[in-house]
DNA sequence: CGAAGTCTGGACCTATCGGTCCGCTACTCC
DNA sequence: GGAGTAGCGGACCGATAGGTCCAGACTTCG
């Protein structure tokens, strides 16, 4: 059978989500991941393809470590309003203070539009589970009465996400929390 | 005095301009600059500096023709509610027809953080430039009595750059432009 | 005229890019 | 023991990156 596998695919391949994380793809050298992932050239190329087949990679990753956190903020018992409002400040508090690094999809989306085949729709599914989240969040709120039987669900989570992804790029641009957490309350008491 | 400049160094600078726009700056090789430019690459060199001084050149240059064009739509007379609607409405429709490329202070200020000593800070400059017209808009609406005496017209201007910043990337992820329509409606019925 | 300045074509530099290959060792199975 | 697989060190590939330099053509000045 041969000598088996000595790293972990998947611990390796976290690696490689924080080294593409930081700099974004065309930021990130084949040799910085070399470097970070602690495996050999050839063996990166033998095990995940090319360095945009990675990326891929790491972007599924990424995408999948991020649902699972969100889901567990926002997929839990309470008042919706105000899971979602400490869903947004902690938020808000990550971006500013730990994860400066903004986030992966929307840098590459804004940066590589067609350079990855396959990059964009992952960008696009990514956002649209996360809507869904949020959408779904709305709707249990709706049904408890919480929110107006006539919100819109649909366009209010559209619109939570479009100040989501303000937020990541405010944050990026200076890292003032409590100008982020304003915004924050005026974004919450626009919905209902 | 010698041979006198044979190109107009402005009308150079805005090819530059949109090939930094379109592409980004890592995206972008001093190649593909030569080719747009159409000008020799020594002359390039004598006349801008280095490739990362040339895109602080053409960040200044997109900063003030963007401050330009917004200040044109935003500095005007008329309720300003209206001004503000017919501004986000028309961003939105230029970035899901025709400017889908973007905004080169966002696709900077994501992707490269430090890269180029300098970039960072241009990108404050330009939102807080823009920010500060959102504001005006919003402190003529209040002075008119067209917005509440209480309204925190710092607050919401910052809660608009916001909103701004997530459409242009939103409309990155999907070109929807009815959804983002959508989504400036319910920003609007937010403020006041 | 000749010095001074401006442009171009194109060669040239070093460094790095993404990607491949070889030779060797380590290991596990039959 | 031998076949088969996994990994590493490190050389190597062509292409391109950003950047420099030179010779020559051109134009304006004193």
């Amino acid at each position: 059978m041969g000598r088996p596998k000595e790293f972990d695919r998947q611990e390796v391949l976290h690696r490689a989500v924080d080294t593409f994380w930081a700099r974004g793809f065309e930021g990130t050298s084949v040799q910085m991941l070399v470097d970070s992932m602690g495996i050999h050239r050839a063996s990166l190329y033998d095990t995940y393809g090319s360095k945009a087949d990675l990326f891929k990679e790491a972007m599924d990753c990424y995408s999948s470590q991020t649902h699972d956190a969100f889901r567990q903020a926002l997929d839990r018992e309470g008042k919706s309003r105000d899971i979602l409002r400490h869903f947004l400040r902690d938020s808000v508090h990550r971006l500013c203070t730990v994860q400066t690094q903004g986030c992966l999809m929307i840098k590459t989306v804004v940066s590589i539009a067609d350079e990855v085949p396959g990059a964009h729709d992952r960008v696009v599914r990514h956002m649209e589970e996360i809507r869904g989240m949020l959408r779904d969040l709305l709707q249990r709120g709706k049904d408890s009465g919480e929110f107006a039987a006539e919100m819109d669900v649909d366009a209010v989570s559209h619109f939570l996400m479009t100040m989501f992804e303000g937020l990541v790029v405010g944050a990026a641009v200076q890292h003032d929390e409590g100008r982020h957490l304003g915004t924050v309350e005026l974004a919450l008491k626009a919905i209902a």
